[in-house]
RNA sequence: GGCCCCGUUGUGUAGCGGCCUAGCACGCCGCCCUCUCAAGGCGGUAGCGCGGGUUCGAAUCCCGUCGGGGCUACCA
């Protein structure tokens, strides 16, 4: 059993999909499940929309999930170049071959032509290329030429069923005749993605073709052509396929790329932690256990095989996706989390530095309190800063939310002024001694029930209706911040 | 139109002939906990597209049908 060659070859056309990080997160755990190879190539063959930013942000996805590759554009080995681009002189090699081999042929129709050959013989017109050139002669050829038509390439299918046995799907037949001869190069001699990208996979010896199930019809041709190759000596054998499902947006499309949710940057900027996003996206077609969906990287590389993945389309759902990254979020140990959570409270102009080294010592201590009080709180590391921002502004900065004053209870003064008074007198400032003299106060001399009787503090010291901990967060902020901020909002009502 | 793929609760899945009066997770609803919101705990809601077979027995096998999707370029 030789050694499982996979590749991940996106062309670089806009911003990465889901789809397409999912496609290349189950090549890359089928490699690193099996010890193989993980090829990364670019299929740049589309001048018109292919561009290098395109390709630096499909660098930036890959190692932002922490999926490397063996070989790659930036990672010379054996097989390259891994730009498509740059291996012009291997396709035209191997195209020589097939035309010299009678594996392919000078086809010069029309398309009009064909469509109009199918229609006098009543035939549907949508039946594609007829095969009309398949036996010219020279002189036929040259007649042609003389007309100043240049020809295009094109493969001869087999009069024979295609079979082929999906790893995921299981035996796929394409009838005899239902597959055209397909075009491989150009009139202008430039070759199609049909021609390059088999070959490339065959000189780069990949042994499992894994990618979307919008490439299955396109199998039988591929196979064809691996088939010539081998018997040209080009090919060590064709490879096992293996389509995996769609994933499905809102109804029943396939997921947009005009769709934000369809770009893998989206969630990063929203806060998704990479292993939470990795961890729904493998969930897209495959199941780690009965019983269980939340699982680390590696635990998805010592279970994962290609064979498991279902073959229906998934429909990517944020809620869930959420959900497992929460459950990610919980799993990370404290000092980690605030590492994550740090860059998003830089982002929203609370703390000064985007790493922990950076940070003012007050900052830094303000932190190693408040994060373990949030980390059961958020889903998202973008909700940090609404969550933890009242902790990093001046007391005459509190912004208070339309919604918690408006729900700021008829005696919300004579609490303020019961609270105040209270906690002034405090000599221990502890959650508990906060508690506990509030609690005497508001609730058993004032008769306050607790649910309301603490709200108006809390928009006081956080301006929102949902926050951290009251007490933990006042005890944060200090008494005289705390008291500065129940005066202020004291002062307004 | 032709060819191909797919079809288990709202969503993602487990299931590969009897362990299924269909399991898990998200969502949703309720309860507990509780200074808010979460987290956590407990409980509930809802599904095998349909019709025929095969079989003692079918979500599981076969056929048909319906529905959804993909491909059908000198795009990738």
């Amino acid at each position: 059993m030789s050694k499982v060659r996979v590749r991940f070859s996106p062309s670089p056309t806009g911003l990465p999909h889901v789809g397409m990080v999912r496609t290349a997160l189950f090549n890359w755990a089928y490699a690193r499940h099996t010890g193989g190879d993980m090829v990364f190539r670019i299929e740049d063959t589309d001048a018109e929309r292919d561009s290098q930013e395109s390709y630096e942000m499909l660098l930036d996805a890959m190692s932002w999930m922490g999926i490397d590759y063996d070989e790659g554009p930036d990672k010379p080995g054996p097989y390259g170049p891994y730009r498509q681009s740059e291996r012009h002189d291997l396709h035209a090699d191997v195209v020589a071959k097939l035309v010299e081999g009678g594996y392919a042929y000078e086809s010069f129709s029309t398309p009009e032509e064909v469509e109009a050959r199918h229609l006098a013989a009543g035939r549907s017109p949508k039946l594609g290329y007829d095969g009309f050139d398949r036996d010219l002669t020279e002189e036929q050829k040259a007649a042609y030429r003389a007309e100043g038509r240049e020809p295009v390439l094109r493969m001869r299918m087999p009069d024979e069923d295609i079979v082929v046995e999906d790893l995921i799907r299981g035996t796929v037949t394409f009838p005899a005749g239902t597959v055209p001869d397909y075009a491989i190069v150009r009139a202008n001699g430039i070759p199609l993605y049909t021609l390059v990208n088999p070959v490339d996979d065959a000189l780069m010896k990949i042994t499992h073709v894994l990618r979307g199930e919008d490439l299955l019809s396109s199998t039988p041709r591929q196979v064809v052509l691996w088939r010539a190759m081998v018997e040209l000596g080009i090919a060590d054998a064709v490879p096992a396929y293996a389509h995996m499902p769609m994933v499905l947006g809102e109804g029943t499309k396939k997921l947009s790329k005009r769709d934000p949710e369809s770009n893998l940057f989206h969630h990063r900027e929203r806060g998704f932690l990479p292993e939470g996003l990795l961890n729904y996206l493998a969930l897209l077609g495959w199941s780690i256990a009965p019983d269980r969906d939340v699982f680390t990287v590696e635990e998805m590389i010592a279970a994962f095989d290609i064979a498991d993945v279902n073959p229906n389309p998934a429909r990517f759902d944020l809620k869930k996706a959420e959900a497992i990254n929460g459950d990610h979020m919980r799993m990370l140990p404290a000092g980690e989390f605030a590492v994550r959570v740090l860059p998003y409270l830089h982002a929203a102009g609370y703390v000064s530095s985007p790493e922990v080294a950076g940070l003012s010592p007050h900052e830094e201590q303000t932190l190693a309190e408040a994060i373990p009080l949030v980390q059961t709180r958020m889903n998202l590391l973008g909700e940090a800063p609404g969550m933890l921002g009242f902790l990093f502004v001046d007391d005459s900065a509190v912004v208070v939310e339309g919604a918690a004053r408006a729900k700021l209870p008829e005696n919300a003064a004579s609490i303020l002024d019961a609270s105040i008074e209270v906690l002034e007198a405090l000599e221990d400032f502890s959650p508990e001694a906060q508690q506990d003299a509030l609690k005497a106060k508001l609730v058993e001399e004032m008769g306050i029930k607790p649910r309301f009787a603490f709200g108006p503090l809390r928009v006081a010291v956080t301006g929102r209706l949902v926050s951290p901990p009251l007490f933990e967060s006042m005890e944060i902020l200090g008494k005289e911040h705390s008291l500065t901020r129940l005066r202020a909002l004291r002062a307004t009502v």
